[in-house]
DNA sequence: ATAGGGTTAATA
DNA sequence: TATTAACCCTAT
């Protein structure tokens, strides 16, 4: 007797998405026993969760069933032949800049907001919302998990805690860090005003192909991570979900593949569908966006 | 235990 | 018949 095909409920599917916040994508075993998530997943295998992020990841990211994506693995000619992939993602690669000429308004923005990891550390203090704050070490463990990171990550990390206490986005409680009230709400504000028209009702499959990108692309931005702390609008909450799958996904192929080639084809493929190309400055520059969505600019071909 | 290719049940 | 989502198999 062949099991009817039991369809994944949306109660199990935010359970997923939850648990893959909380321990990244690929800890099946660890989401399915997490007494969190093991109640409403206990009629799901590891290997379930697995199989269900593979199709929700796909779907979200527009390009339809998974078999059409494995065009896409081409093996760079790349002498690196150590298996530790580590150069790709960390340094802003500037093979994928000079490829690509953005206007890119780096720097010197009289924020003074710092560019690289201090997203990744509001991303991590927002994902694990500890009321109490969290220490170095949590933070470190949470981003190394997620992110390749450079050597003396530890270090940088250090000081950029420093910086982003200094400039008041966190702040620090005995030895636990925590994003502030008031960085918290500046980015509600900023989110509000860059999250317009779209029909957010709407069931998953509406978000699909350009929509998703042109529109309410700086929404991933560090601050779009807060905003969702103080406006807990479920759509928003989902929206912005998307994008962080849809960046994971890309993260996910560059590093399996190594291969700047992948995300080329990835990024050609968007282009010559006519895509605003928000997707470049992901890869240039993780988890940032451009501050500016007007900065972003289209690539030619 | 996980990733990824492959298969089958449901459905448009 | 073509697509999709759930499920299975196997190498790592």
């Amino acid at each position: 007797m062949g099991a009817p095909k039991q369809k994944w409920t949306s109660e199990e599917e935010e359970a997923l998405r939850r648990g893959v916040l909380k321990h990244g994508a690929g800890k099946w075993r660890t989401i399915q026993k997490d007494p969190e998530f093991s109640p409403v997943l206990s009629s799901r295998s590891n290997i379930d969760l697995k199989d269900k992020w593979r199709n929700l990841s796909f779907s979200a990211s527009g390009l339809g069933s998974r078999d059409k994506i494995k065009v896409l693995r081409i093996k760079a000619p790349s002498s690196s032949t150590s298996p530790s992939s580590q150069s790709l993602l960390l340094p802003p690669s500037d093979k994928v800049t000079e490829a690509s000429p953005l206007a890119d308004s780096e720097k010197s923005s009289q924020d003074g907001k710092i560019p690289k990891y201090s997203s990744m550390i509001i991303e991590a203090l927002y994902e694990m919302r500890d009321p109490n704050g969290s220490d170095v070490d949590a933070i470190c463990n949470y981003i190394e998990q997620r992110h390749e990171v450079q050597a003396n990550f530890r270090r940088l990390l250090t000081t950029k805690l420093r910086r982003l206490t200094a400039a008041k986005k966190i702040e620090k409680i005995d030895r636990a860090y925590k994003i502030t009230e008031s960085y918290a709400a500046k980015a509600s504000i900023a989110m509000k005003s860059l999250s317009p028209k779209k029909d957010l009702a709407k069931p998953l499959k509406a978000s699909q192909n350009a929509g998703l990108f042109a529109a309410t692309s700086p929404a991933l931005d560090a601050a779009a991570a807060a905003a969702m702390k103080v406006a807990d609008a479920e759509a928003k909450a989902h929206l912005a979900n998307e994008h962080m799958m849809e960046v994971e996904r890309i993260f996910k192929l560059s590093e399996e593949t190594e291969s700047l080639l992948t995300l080329a084809s990835e990024i050609y493929e968007r282009c010559s569908r006519g895509e605003v190309l928000t997707v470049l400055q992901v890869a240039q520059n993780g988890f940032e966006f451009e501050r500016n969505s007007s900065a972003s600019s289209t690539v030619h071909a």
